[in-house]
DNA sequence: CGGATACTTCGATGGCGGTCGAAGCAAAGT
DNA sequence: ACTTTGCTTCGACCGCCATCGAAGTATCCG
């Protein structure tokens, strides 16, 4: 028997509250207020909204003294807000291609917690064919190679498969239309670009903003080369 | 700006169009009274909801006499409903693998107009190894070995390539978080592994059934092996 | 041609749920 | 200790929309 999918259609299918998950999809934790502000809704209505979502699974929160740090509660959530951007982009215009229109979110943008777009695909697919990584059925996993790749880079492997979510994980890419790395490896990825001064977030929306040497620096890391090389942003 | 999500959401998270929508995800096309049936509504409230489906681009409609035939309008639609039913399940039963619940789903299932799943998936990939397909960006096609293989199948390509849809597209599949062949040549692998009765539909689900000669041919059509030769379904 | 069937339209009903003013509790700051 | 700020709860209001009886239009069949 199917699953009800209405229940999960239905706490989206709400101006105030889809506005609050999509600001959450660069994976940010914000607070009640900040959310609140973002669906232009005052705090008591962003409060009752907050418990459905939160109630629902789709959020999960977190105090801190009188804050509360909304977060989506998971992979799943972050794609199913990308399937629904992405048919709605279909039917807004329908000459679009899939995936955002935007060619900055297409190139590399924040997904959740790690990187997606063309370089979040390319990077899943260099490791595949450098066998650093291996894919068996719905499962994704580091080879012994790409044990010893990452570690040379310094990620605690140990530290991160502790985590309670997989190292490795396969997350379908809207514009793309393949793969990209998630799973606590990916975010470790996306971490690293962010302290090493490659890339810098965009403070409205998901993009991720490589300079022209953190773009170079990245793709030889991870061996691979994109379809242009050419930038926006300055070094 | 970030498409209005609500409008497509509110189209499904109600309980009659939920069902009629995922009666349709097999790819049939079903009358106005047999999706009131399909809800368990009248005529007058399933001819009221089917309007906003139509309207709202998420079915198409075809009139036979006295007869209207709903599907779905489109892949990404399909692949609406399918990432729906994967959260809904996951919410539902959170310790269950990504996708449908039912091992004879996971392993073969209709997708829309193609098939799906574990077998689904090892198409695909099997067609990638043997450079018989090569994906580019986020667009795939046949390569010149490709062509030849089909043809000498029998599959009239020209024919095919006339549709208005692509003869190659990349299906994401859900279950195996892998992609699936999905296109106008998707599709006629789907026809031809029912016309030479290798597998059967189920009229109650979207199962593939195949029987046991019939996965063995299909394997060794598209030269893959799968996890596990052991097949349900008699001879 | 008349009756049956498939589907549509109209309009009324009533349940649902988003919204916010008012009030309250908890944490932080002065 | 008092004030400010973050967030929650309560309850009333009102707009929205699914639903179906009634009636109508179009097509099919004997």
């Amino acid at each position: 028997m199917s699953p009800d999918i209405t229940f999960v259609a239905a706490l989206m299918a709400d101006q105030a509250r889809s506005r609050m998950l999509l600001a959450l999809l660069s994976g940010k934790a914000l607070t009640a207020t900040e959310l609140a502000l973002e669906a232009d809704i005052t705090a008591q209505t962003a409060s009752s909204h907050l418990s459905k979502l939160v109630e629902g699974q789709l959020l999960v929160v977190r105090k801190q003294g009188r804050h509360k740090y909304f977060q989506l509660q998971s992979l799943e959530v972050a794609q199913l807000l990308e399937s629904l951007l992405n048919l709605s982009s279909v039917l807004t215009h329908p000459k679009a291609r899939t995936g955002p229109a935007d060619p900055l979110l297409r190139k590399s943008r924040v997904c959740y917690d790690h990187l997606a777009g063309e370089l979040g695909v390319g990077l899943y697919h260099s490791l595949l064919e450098q066998q650093l990584l291996a894919e068996h059925s719905d499962q994704v996993m580091l080879t012994k190679l790409g044990v010893d790749f990452f570690t040379a880079l310094g990620v605690n492997l140990a530290e991160l498969e502790k985590q309670k979510r997989p190292l490795c994980k396969a997350c379908l890419d809207w514009s793309e239309r393949r793969t990209h790395l998630a799973g606590a490896l990916g975010q470790w990825v996306l971490q690293d670009i962010l302290n090493k001064g490659w890339a810098v977030r965009d403070n409205d929306s998901r993009v991720l903003h490589f300079h022209l040497k953190g773009m170079a620096s990245f793709c030889k890391r991870y061996r691979f080369r994109t379809s242009s090389e050419a930038l926006t942003g300055s070094d």
